[in-house]
DNA sequence: CAGAAAAGGTCATTCT
DNA sequence: AGAATGACCTTTTCTG
């Protein structure tokens, strides 16, 4: 998942040399780019990392002509222990299941409750502490945290769906944007990309003529867009916030849209709670809602 | 192709 | 006693 990516050269060429365990660099500053304007967007952030902080002065060449060498300290993150903790119950030891970093029990406490299809509620009120020794006393909270720990309740079953050949691996091409509700286009079975994931998501869940609608024109938005369009269509959908996510991301992991959505944000417990992997349709409930559209490539603006 | 990583299965233990 | 949990093992996929 891109979102969950160390940024790269692409993303900041600047650092292309640099030693990545090193703190001091020096780097080019890029032609376009004042200092102040380098300095003003601050830290360089992507997803949820933070990619350290770096200070930097513009060195003075007493040739005008010359290349603007930038002097820059770059101080990288910490180094991850080896032994992770779990991001449900805080845990030592814990590995990548479905999507989230947890510990053995947390990931098979969310396989068998996904494969179950059971609900649970909290009785006060989703606040319950979790940790290694209280993580069995409310499972409505511990589902509720590894859902927030990314886990994908859509990557359970997944393997044991392969071996038994009704699965049928999405390839996702970055970059490609096909507009697959355009009658013009190729028909859904010959996609391969992102959005082809809609296709399989609406036929799978059975989606309703609304939220079909709205996934049609989200679609469309995003077929229609390049990566600079985002303007034109917030003329249509007042933009009231900037999720930074694609489509993807979205379906892969509602909670952040629904925390960054105000009027979802009340609901998210309530659509977690509701969570069936086959069952309601969380990510058209998310669409039939907002007003959502995507614009390919990054932003995510949502219209209210 | 081999090693690493992740998913799934089994079974003993603990809890209600 | 039945359900839930977690440790351990096997299988499968991914990656270099």
């Amino acid at each position: 998942m891109l979102l969950h990516k160390f940024p790269t050269d692409h993303h900041y060429p600047f650092l292309q040399n640099c030693p990545q365990n090193s703190t001091d660099v020096f780097y080019q500053l890029p032609p376009s780019t004042s200092t102040a304007s380098f300095y003003s967007e601050g830290p360089p952030r992507f997803g949820t990392f933070d990619f350290g902080s770096i200070m930097i002065k513009e060195e003075s060449s007493p040739n005008s002509d010359g290349p603007r060498r930038v002097v820059g300290r770059l101080r990288m993150p910490p180094v991850p222990p080896k032994l992770k903790l779990c991001e449900v119950c805080g845990h030592s030891g814990a590995t990548t299941h479905y999507g989230g970093t947890v510990c053995g029990g947390c990931k098979i406490f969310f396989s068998r409750t996904v494969q179950s299809r059971k609900g649970f509620v909290c009785e006060r009120g989703g606040q319950c502490p979790m940790n290694a020794g209280k993580r069995a006393k409310c499972r409505a909270c511990r589902f509720q945290l590894c859902l927030k720990a990314h886990m994908s309740p859509e990557e359970v079953g997944r393997l044991r769906d392969m071996r038994l050949g009704d699965y049928a691996p999405i390839v996702k091409k970055e970059g490609t944007v096909v507009g697959y509700f355009d009658e013009s286009s190729q028909p859904p079975t010959s996609l391969r990309d992102c959005t082809s994931q809609i296709i399989s998501f609406i036929d799978v869940y059975n989606c309703g003529n609304d939220e079909f609608e709205v996934l049609r024109a989200f679609v469309n938005s995003e077929r229609n867009c390049e990566n600079s369009a985002a303007n034109k269509y917030a003329s249509f959908f007042p933009t009231k916030c900037n999720a930074a996510m694609s489509i993807q991301s979205a379906i892969d992991f509602p909670m952040p849209i629904c925390e960054k959505i105000p009027r979802l944000a009340s609901r998210s417990e309530k659509i977690y709670a509701n969570y069936s992997p086959r069952g309601k349709p969380i990510v058209g409930d998310l669409l039939a809602i907002g007003g959502i559209f995507v614009v390919c490539g990054g932003a995510f603006a949502i219209g209210l």
